[in-house]
DNA sequence: CTAGGGTTAG
């Protein structure tokens, strides 16, 4: 090891170099770099040189970690006589940092070569690297190796393996350690926590409070909060709370934070807004959380005025905070407000690699924008599998199936590997255009040529691809030979395709299921009852409705949206609440004349009520769908596009009515429903009668 | 030296 004893001569900079390639044989080092790149490279190199001609080597190495050049303060180690053990531990901290994972390892070969005894503390940083860059292999031999192991060892050892998910290799040292200290335990109870575990998290925080001497402090308090949060256990977490007050660990702004958070995702969420209220430093996360509670709740204009209060506090949104409220206008088809946010966020700035940038994909395909969507995607220099799926479902919800599965190649294409979730966006493409064959392909290739393993979901969709085409014999075998029970998302898209091609008898097998399986949601009954209605079975349709009321079921009423002027109208079922309304009557009275003598039929079978046929059609007048895309029309200059949101699916009358209403109108009328967009455009929709 | 709270795709 003759490199160890060179000395240094005047010529240092070039040698340095020719040293480190020729020891580039042994454990790999980067690439060096050529002498007038290394000068060119940074001013305080001849500062280095000097320190080094100097044998300074331990502030040379300080100087290269501060910049950030860990590959060249690591080759500095070769002409080190005998390097210090604050030496390395210098480097393995900033390797830490860096999660440089390759320099690390030559640090490490660095000492077994001079044979430097680490020692517990550097072999315990060997340890926390290895396990933070997931190389638990590496951890483990360290740790096996090491003569004594402290409790530090033990819990870093822990923590490593919580973090990649192993937790039950974690809990075998948790429970195979001679004796454990509060790090120990909320290691182990905050694993649980972040790979939803929170049943096992809370069971494990009695286990402390009983049988250990242990005092949880306010990392554990906070790790367990989130743990009744996830559980929903307002029970479970008032009891903590109670216990922070006791034992006083409320001093701690992160367990106020996790006590509010606690009480929001609990249903409580005006304690938690006093908590909030009474926190004196909020942090961003804080804000976040608690922004993000009014979204989940439903609360959204709390959750905007919060959400512009953070704004003038001083207090820099991050991209949680924007994924949280792009992600909330995604859900309410809030497009406008969405823009707002994209602009605000462009300009402060964000990380174009971030889950803010993915919301803002997510939120522009959830509003049928797909083309800033996917303007948004291309600015990302790497789009994450989140975006990629994204942006698939946005154009198979868009009536894009063709760019949908393009896309779906181009992922491939990248070297992405795509996971469950984007095949059910692939599949999904498929049975919205009607793809049968082509789904059925990919359906195989999720197994064969992804090794992927199959969930219940894609069980789900090939059945929807099969019934929907009205391919009930091939269904039911997929459906008889799954390895686990269909679940109702399966069952739902039976019923489905029942509805389209009149399946009775299959229908009835499936809302069977549905019933045991879900008995409180509606749409079972109304789809059965409208099958039946179809069928002109009028005692069966009778029958369920007796069952809905037995139950006490309610239909969940229809409900439509349209934004006009930055306001929302909302429209029910026979609304005519609406301070236009005389004017939308008016226009629909109209219009149904015109359509008639374009040759729309009203198509009365999809109607709960057993009523007179003239009743009938009345009813299918006023659903929301139709009185939201007129009060559009009779609202907007003629050309204007009419964009309406609905909560259900659309019916089949309203997409043959809406059909007409785009012709006549001379509009494009885009409705997005429970399921996915429609674009009606002269006379035609994007969905091919599909859907 | 080891540990905590907030966020995305069907």
């Amino acid at each position: 090891m003759t490199f160890l004893h060179l000395k240094i001569s005047k010529s240092f900079p070039l040698l340095f170099f020719n040293r480190a390639r020729s020891f580039s044989s042994e454990p790999p080092l980067n690439k060096p770099l050529t002498e007038k790149a290394f000068f060119k490279s940074n001013t305080k190199d001849g500062l280095i040189s000097r320190l080094c001609i100097d044998g300074r080597f331990k502030e040379a190495i300080d100087i290269l970690c501060e910049q950030q050049r860990l590959t060249k303060a690591v080759q500095l180690l070769t002409h080190i006589n005998r390097p210090s053990a604050s030496i390395y531990s210098t480097l393995i901290q900033h390797c830490l940092q860096q999660r440089a994972l390759d320099q690390g390892k030559l640090v490490h070969a660095h000492t077994r070569l001079s044979g430097f005894e680490p020692g517990l503390f550097l072999c315990n940083r060997f340890i926390d690297l290895y396990a933070k860059c997931g190389s638990l292999l590496d951890a483990q031999e360290v740790f096996d190796e090491m003569a004594e192991r402290d409790l530090c060892s033990w819990n870093t050892m822990i923590s490593g393996y919580t973090k990649v998910g192993k937790l039950g290799e974690a809990r075998k040292l948790f429970d195979e350690m001679p004796e454990r200290d509060n790090f120990s335990w909320t290691a182990m109870i905050s694993g649980y926590v972040h790979h939803e575990m929170p049943k096992e998290a809370l069971e494990l925080f009695r286990m402390m409070q009983t049988h250990d001497n242990s005092k949880s402090n306010k990392f554990t308090v906070s790790s367990v909060l989130a743990a009744s949060a996830a559980l929903q256990s307002l029970r479970m977490g008032k009891e903590i709370h109670g216990y922070i007050m006791r034992t006083g660990l409320d001093s701690d702004e992160v367990v106020w934070s996790a006590l509010s958070d606690m009480y929001g995702k609990c249903g409580s969420i005006d304690e938690a807004r006093r908590i909030f209220d009474k926190m004196v430093n909020r942090d961003v996360v804080t804000w976040t959380a608690m922004i993000g509670r009014y979204f989940e709740d439903g609360k959204k204009e709390e959750g905007l005025a919060l959400f512009s209060e953070l704004m003038n506090s001083g207090i820099r949104p991050n991209e949680f905070t924007f994924a949280g409220v792009l992600n909330a206008c995604a859900g309410h088809a809030a497009e406008n407000l969405g823009k707002q946010v994209h602009a605000y966020m462009t300009r402060i700035g964000f990380d174009p690699v971030s889950f803010a940038a993915s919301a803002l994909v997510h939120m522009y395909s959830k509003c049928g924008n797909t083309a800033n969507a996917n303007k948004v995607f291309k600015g990302m220099p790497c789009p994450d599998l989140v975006s990629w799926t994204s942006l698939i479902v946005g154009y198979a919800q868009n009536g894009q199936p063709d760019e949908a599965l393009q896309l779906f190649e181009s992922l491939l294409k990248s070297g992405t590997r795509p996971d469950h979730v984007t095949f059910v966006g692939v599949l999904s493409a498929c049975a919205h255009a009607g793809f049968v064959d082509k789904g059925l392909e990919y359906f195989h290739s999720i197994k064969e040529k992804h090794g992927l393993t199959y969930t219940a979901d894609h069980y789900a969709c090939a059945v929807d691809l099969l019934a929907r085409a009205g391919r009930f014999e091939e269904a039911e075998n997929i459906i008889n030979e799954m390895p686990m029970q269909p679940d109702k998302f399966l069952w739902a898209s039976v019923i489905g395709g029942c509805r389209i091609h009149g399946n009775v008898k299959l229908a009835k097998r499936a809302a069977e299921a549905l019933f045991e399986l879900e008995p409180e949601n509606p749409a079972t009954y109304v789809t059965l009852a409208n099958i039946y209605a179809t069928a002109g079975m009028w005692s069966e349709v009778t029958n369920v409705r007796k069952k809905m009321d037995e139950r006490g079921i309610i239909k969940t009423p229809g409900l439509s949206w349209i934004e006009i002027k930055r306001e929302m109208h909302v429209f029910l079922v026979g609304d005519k609440s609406h301070p236009r309304y005389n004017e939308i009557d008016h226009y629909l009275c109209e219009l149904s004349k015109r359509m008639r003598e374009e040759g729309y039929v009203p198509d009365t079978n999809f109607v709960l009520h057993d009523v007179e046929e003239e009743q009938k059609e009345q009813n299918l007048s006023y659903h929301s769908e139709k009185l939201a895309v007129v009060f559009g029309i009779v609202s907007t200059p003629s050309g204007t596009p009419i964009k309406v949101f609905k909560n259900l699916r659309t019916c089949v009358d309203c997409h043959n009515a809406i059909k007409y209403i785009s012709k006549i109108s001379n509009r494009r009328i885009i409705v997005r429903d429970s399921n996915r967009f429609h674009c009606f455009e002269d006379g035609k929709c994007s969905c091919l009668d599909y859907w």
